[in-house]
DNA sequence: GCCGTTTTCGGCCCGACTGTTTTCAGTCG
């Protein structure tokens, strides 16, 4: 059992209560409970043997038990009770934009309906206006809520909101009447997947500002155009939300929408337990009421006494009883990042010459790039030889000679075959500056298979590197189930470093796994996997899943000089 | 349903926008 699978059981029944307008605070539990357990660095069922369910934050009682009946069956009879007394269409409708639990309720109640195609032609032919408070807005509203939900509102990729924001930031950063401009959300807590772009905005003329918001090019759908808040939808359904404020407020504001949701309620608990109220205008003392800080996000951090938490820790997974015992780790940044270990070539699968490479790679200012290209067996991808990889590192010495300001290690991505083999001999790895080592076959052995092949590619001598070790590619293969705690051990023990692999559809390891590798003692490497040029700038992304996985500079293989790689990865 | 240097009971974050009203409920983030 995942722990997922049971955050999504508590999810659901979340779901389930809010449309029996059970007590909200009870709904609440269950959510919080749910996203307490998403964030787990552990195994829930690990957990649950050692007996220490009720220590996980916001697991009481009633709720360790309700895990423990799911490990233990799978099932959960409250859950299945809940589900047996309402009808599943209801569920369905809540899902729709605009329709909350009290309509839902409403509209089933009144009309009996079987499915949500049912409800699209009431309110096209303008049914459903019988009802109070109902009118033909609310109709429409319904039925672009259906044509919404039917285009399937997906979280984009990092990668592809990231130049959406930026670019839209742009174009309102040449009007005059704004003053300060960021992207918020969970973009900018660079969480791997994103549902939709948050904007904000200081100024003291925020209706000229809407107006242009609203009609940029590029936007199909105005959602909602008020004084300080507006959104659309752009081609392709993704939406943005804008949101201007006084400059006074911009701290508090941009505190609020970054969120998290869970990282913001914290906070708030702990200003009303000092006497003071955070909105998103400014932190304020209760009585008499007065206004403290709100300009910076700083300064509210400040004011509760705790110290300034970066956006991508904001997820009240520990780090603000870090930030208030002074013990917050010190962020990696891209900054610190001296090189790539993980570049592909002409040789194989890339696009670009190693001299190309090495020019660009010194152009972002990096001491080296390891040159990582695939072996024999990945045939699709053009895979060396021996004796290709012989005449590859000849060239890459010849090239280094010649080369000013940046090296290139010599170096291949091995492919790990079924048995954990390597699948080039002994004598030439131990020619290599750095050997990399992954999966790119048989994702369907089983969990202990895999975990046995991954342990036995880093016993081996001369591989310094996993490669994405859990072959996710989101949006087309999920991540391959592996045993971590083996892994994690077994890579700190053979001084093998996991990558996080930095491509946005990757991004693997991911943050919560990288959490649990460091806090093991394992060292990782952060890899662009470029075969493209371009794709060497993807490298703030795998930086971001370092950052939200709370490691520093120490926890990360290519902030090391050149000198000092050389001297960590001779084994 | 959880939680406790105010508490084992009584709290639990806070505000904007919309559509329908004419002071507010529902929904959303």
């Amino acid at each position: 059992m995942k722990n997922f699978e049971v955050a999504q059981v508590f999810n659901e029944i979340a779901d389930l209560l809010e449309i029996q307008n059970a007590n909200p605070f009870r709904i609440r539990a269950y959510r919080k409970a749910a996203q307490n357990i998403e964030s787990l660095t552990q195994n829930i069922e690990e957990i649950a043997k050692k007996g220490s369910l009720e220590e996980i934050p916001g697991i009481g009682k009633d709720l360790a038990g309700k895990i423990r009946e799911i490990v233990a069956t799978g099932r959960l009879k409250y859950y299945e009770d809940l589900k047996k007394k309402i009808p599943a269409i209801i569920l369905d409708m809540v899902a729709i934009p605009g329709i909350g639990p009290k309509t839902a309720n409403l509209l089933y109640d009144k009309f009996k309906l079987k499915s949500i195609d049912q409800l699209e032609k009431l309110a096209r032919s303008h049914k459903i206006c019988v009802l109070p408070n109902i009118k033909e807005k609310t109709e429409g509203n319904i039925i672009r809520g259906i044509e919404l939900l039917k285009r399937g509102k997906e979280r984009m990729s990092l990668g592809m909101a990231l130049p959406i924001a930026v670019e839209i930031i742009n174009k309102l950063k040449s009007l005059p009447e704004v003053k300060r401009i960021n992207y918020a959300g969970s973009l900018r807590r660079m969480k791997e997947t994103v549902r939709d772009i948050d904007i904000l905005v200081t100024s003291t003329r925020p209706k000229r500002i809407m107006d242009v918001f609203v009609s940029l090019p590029g936007v199909k759908e105005v959602l909602a155009h008020g004084d300080t808040k507006s959104s659309v939808l752009l081609q392709g359904g993704i939406q943005v939300d804008l949101r201007v404020v006084e400059p006074d407020s911009y701290g508090a504001a941009l505190l609020y929408f970054t969120g998290s949701k869970q990282h913001n309620i914290r906070l708030r608990t702990i200003a009303n337990q000092k006497g003071y109220k955070i909105s998103e205008y400014g932190i304020f003392r209760e009585k008499p009421e007065k206004r403290v800080a709100g300009k910076e996000e700083a300064d509210i951090y400040g004011t509760l006494e705790l110290a300034y938490i970066h956006p991508e820790m904001r997820e009240d997974t520990g780090e603000i009883e870090a930030a208030a015992k002074g013990r917050l780790p010190r962020l990696v940044e891209e900054k610190d990042i001296k090189g790539d270990l993980h570049v592909h070539s002409k040789w194989s699968d890339g696009a670009h010459s190693l001299e190309e490479l090495a020019e660009a790679a010194k152009k972002r200012g990096y001491q080296y790039i390891a040159i990582t290209d695939h072996t024999q067996s990945l045939k699709i991808a053009g895979g060396l030889s021996k004796p290709e990889l012989k005449r590859q590192i000849k060239e890459v010495h010849r090239l280094n000679k010649r080369l000013k300001g940046i090296t290139l290690l010599t170096g291949a991505e091995m492919d790990i075959l079924s048995d954990g083999k390597l699948d080039i001999p002994d004598d030439i790895l131990a020619e290599l500056d750095i050997v990399v080592a992954a999966i790119h076959s048989g994702f369907k052995q089983s969990k202990e298979q895999l975990t046995k092949r991954l342990i036995n590619a880093m016993k081996h001598k001369h591989v310094h590197i996993i490669a994405h070790p859990t072959g996710r590619l989101m949006g087309v293969r999920d991540a391959y189930d592996l045993n971590f705690e083996e892994i994690f051990k077994a890579a700190r023990d053979t001084n093998t470093a996991l990558e996080i692999n930095a491509f946005p559809e990757r991004l693997d390891l991911n943050d919560i796994n990288s959490k649990r590798a460091k806090e093991l003692g394992v060292t990782l490497a952060i890899g662009s996997d470029t075969h493209a040029i371009d794709q060497m700038d993807n490298m703030i992304f795998g930086v971001s899943v370092a950052r939200r996985g709370w490691l520093e500079k120490k926890n990360v293989l290519n902030t090391l000089s050149l000198k000092d790689l050389i001297r960590r990865t001779a084994k």
